[in-house]
DNA sequence: GACTAACCGAGACGGTACGTCCCGTCTTAAG
DNA sequence: CTTAAGACGGGACGTACCGTCTCGGTTAGTC
């Protein structure tokens, strides 16, 4: 999001107008926070998230294209504070990464946010595009470096496709985070692990 | 005197007032099905439904709570039209269900769809109940049967746990259905039932 | 209303079917009666009148037209119980006269509800002329039979518009009835007839 | 600095936020005007003025809180056209502003708008305060200033109550208006004028 | 006693309008 | 040239009644 040109690049001078206020992207992307936590994707709506954080409608769709977008960006900087966790072994960093993120999807109430992403991107391809490159994308990156180390490590075999591992690995939690019909949590991790040869 | 006893007897005499019109259910759930053609989730507004069926928006009310569980009614439909293999081999029957239902997905575009729904059941608890009942539930019973007629037959070893199983399968095809970051076809659902080990 | 042909008059055979049920049609009165003191003319649709009466709406469209014939024989009923009086002095029965008219208005609540109809009838040529006919034309009558026996009596000029004498009584009423500006009481009345030179 | 204090101080500066649009406040009244013209107060709902004026309803709305309103301010509008006659003769005053009223109620067809507005006046307490005070007040104030002149001038005593008097005239025009059982002319004018002193 | 005919309750039906929410755009004055 | 504020055209929501229709089930007179 927010991509306009760095123009201190260009010399001294900034450019001309009033610069954009930090604290009113903060502002809004608090009040996204605290409207999801409060209603979930129906209560974030701009007008909601504009009043909220004692901003224009306008300021809002000048940065952002709509309430995805925003939404997406909140949503990143919740993934950002996942761990990426290194103990030299693998079945002890699945464990640690995979609990961790399926924490932050029930504990932390991000589950239902994300699967409301994901509804949207079926419609709009141009959003869908952006949900796996700033959001999915780096999760997989993350889990597949583990996978990686344990398989330089030779905890995996060398010949396992990693990228169907990505799949049977977070495809089973999705499938449970978004149907809720069993528990997602450390036992249903270990089951999984095991089925696929990845714990000992 | 002996006949009308008969005749209450027999339950016989409906509720009071105009029966249900069983033409217009079928001109809204046609609607509907056309709406979703066109212009997926968002164009089935029940405005835009009630317009193409030429029926007050109360008659729908009358009958679906809202807009999900009407689509969601539509989808119980085109899943009942799912095959239920039965060639004595495991892994046929597999390719034969899980083909038909990536393909109808795909193909028969349900998958935004579904996406859309299960977005709102995160949201709307109640909507969540009916939706894994009436739709989820019947898939997985089916796949579930495929499974046990399989360890039946010893193609799978008894201590399998079938539910993990639904969910490895099943997870997975989603996963994929809703990123769409690799194709859904046949090949993967070939790689997916390798790494489980239900084919040969 | 209800102007079905007297058969009786035939000979001794009433017509074939089901009469009409004398307990619905007070049921259905009593209902129009019930909500329209509860809350005024809005509050009397066919459709609240119906489920109060417990009866069918068809039931009501079979006898009544709509609404406001339904509200108008329900007023043409409490029309029937205002006095006639004839105490031999003209400004005495149109003290009486007078003032039960208004104190039905006023007290009895009747006021908005002849006012709803009355704009109905601006609207609804065919229920404007029904509207006359059946409940202003006779309370004209009422008047201007006290009007004739006092002129007949020599109270009142012989050349006096008697016509012009009922606009010039009812419209004042009816304009503090309507505008609520000012109480609508005995004094009034006294100055009306005063002013018309009606009262010594 | 003290250019701007000035200008402050000057009241410059509005409310924030987009002003209201005067377009788009004429374009309203114009369509009301239309709708009314067309098929009467029921014609002229909320949804049609919308339509017809290419407006959003929460722009109505915003301004107005409901037809009865919107059509009130409409007939304000009209009202302001008729005339304040001061020919020097109370009884040619009369019939100038009297002939008008009337001639705007029947000609001009504001009779059963104005009608249904004061059946709704009725049943809203709210509404009835703002119809009073806001259309009708002024026109009763119109008249009472022709009467006041005339005795002041002597053609009227001047011990004649002049609110009866209003009432009186007023009174049997509306009554006649809303009735429409004897014509609303100029002939039935003279007859209350007559009448009531009025007219030589 | 069956038949016919009109009644009655209940309530579904197509439809209009309501008043509200939110969308994304626009138009101000202030900084 | 951004910002807060908020009006604007527009689309959909879910509700209330309208007047019509279609059921099962009375309730009378006629054959």
């Amino acid at each position: 999001m927010v991509e306009k040109k760095e123009r201190e690049a260009e010399g001294r001078g900034g450019p001309p107008g009033r610069p954009r206020s930090a604290a009113t992207h903060a502002a809004i992307l608090a009040a996204v926070a605290a409207l999801l936590a409060e209603g979930g994707y129906p209560a974030a709506s701009i007008e909601a998230v504009a009043a909220r954080a004692a901003v224009g409608k306008q300021t809002i769709y000048r940065w952002w294209p709509g309430r995805p977008e925003l939404v997406l960006e909140y949503l990143i900087g919740v993934a950002a504070t996942l761990p990426s966790p290194d103990t030299g072994q693998l079945a002890t960093d699945l464990r640690i990464y995979l609990g961790a993120t399926c924490h932050g999807w029930t504990a932390g109430g991000t589950g239902p946010v994300v699967a409301a992403l994901m509804a949207h991107a079926q419609v709009d391809a141009r959003f869908a595009s952006r949900f796996y490159q700033e959001l999915i994308a780096g999760r997989r990156t993350a889990l597949r470096t583990l996978l990686s180390r344990g398989q330089a490590r030779g905890e995996l075999a060398a010949d396992r496709n990693l990228d169907l591992l990505l799949d049977m690995i977070y495809g089973p939690l999705w499938y449970r985070l978004l149907l809720g019909h069993a528990p997602l949590d450390e036992g249903f991790i270990e089951q999984l692990l095991t089925e696929l040869g990845l714990a000992p």
